[in-house]
DNA sequence: ATGCCCCCGAAACGGGGA
């Protein structure tokens, strides 16, 4: 089986390239991130006609992931137990010469506050089992910068991952998992460019490496380095500055699996030609080969 | 070579991305 995973950066305006990958391919089992529409946005029948089964779960123009199957696709999950939610920042208050309030809200009914409303979940994670392994289609938070709140909701929904990931690996050795997609960490000083252009920036931060890391020691193994371990191979390339002939990418995109599916693994890909073109994504996919089960 | 940012929705710019 060849299950791969792609942050597409819009499925909308990459059908044809997603469709053509998949073809050229013969992916089975294809994780996508960042489809950036809602639900009856997805373009569904172009995957149809190709021989795949969707499921996606988009809120909005924004995250939105997908897994497409034409080896079943069952028990479809559209976020992970204690999944974080990301509230936009309250906005700054009223000044003092601003109108009041009306004082019109019937007492018998609390208004509403920031704190009683639980923030949305978003679209960033989609499970589901194809043949036979449980796949989790992942788009971790930017964090956007070290001090803003959505950093801290990153390492908040890391770590809400790796508690749900830890309980998926119970004492059954056969049990198969793979957490795959964009991660948003940059693990290795060697998994970027220029250590030095990240300086004092987000994916680099010894909080989001250990969250990234942590996985490992809970029983998941990194497939992708294990398989391809050379320095500087990269997964994405920043559209701006010619920075895909110039080669100044970054590896943020991984694949965890439990043991049954890491022993299953053959062989690893990056698609890097898949960056090449017109109308590319900035990442490029992530293939996994897996043998048939023992 | 692969090539000088791109996507979205709302509005004809601004937010988000990494």
């Amino acid at each position: 089986m060849r299950l791969a995973t792609w942050n597409v950066n819009s499925v909308r305006a990459r059908v044809d390239r997603v469709i053509a990958f998949l073809e050229r391919s013969q992916t089975d089992v294809l994780a996508i991130q960042e489809t950036k529409c809602r639900d009856e946005q997805f373009p569904v029948a172009a995957f149809e006609a190709a021989g795949y089964e969707v499921a996606h779960v988009g809120h909005s123009a924004w995250n939105g992931v997908a897994i497409a199957s034409r080896v079943g696709i069952a028990d479809v999950e559209t976020s992970f137990p204690g999944q974080p939610g990301f509230a936009k920042p309250a906005a700054p208050a009223p000044a003092d010469d601003a109108p009041a309030e009306a004082p019109d809200a019937s007492p018998d009914e609390a208004p509403a506050t920031l704190l009683e409303v639980p923030p949305p979940v978003e679209a960033r994670a989609l499970g589901a089992t194809c043949a036979g392994v449980r796949v989790w289609s992942l788009y971790v938070p930017h964090g956007r910068a070290v001090d803003d709140p959505h950093y801290a909701y990153k390492l908040a929904w890391l770590g809400a991952l790796h508690d749900a990931a830890a309980g998926w690996l119970d004492d059954d050795p056969r049990t198969q998992v793979a957490l795959v997609g964009d991660w948003n960490v940059i693990p290795l000083d060697t998994d970027v460019y220029d250590p030095a252009a990240f300086a004092g920036h987000t994916h680099v931060t010894p909080a989001e490496r250990q969250a990234f890391t942590a996985f490992a020691t809970a029983g998941y193994t990194e497939v992708t380095r294990e398989h391809l371990p050379a320095e500087h191979t990269y997964t994405y390339w920043d559209y701006q500055q010619l920075a895909f002939p110039r080669n100044k990418g970054l590896r943020i995109d991984f694949a965890y699996t439990s043991p049954a599916v890491r022993e299953r693994i053959t062989g690893v890909v990056i698609d890097r030609d898949e960056r090449k073109g017109k109308g590319a994504s900035d990442h490029v996919p992530v293939i996994l080969d897996l043998a048939d089960p023992a």
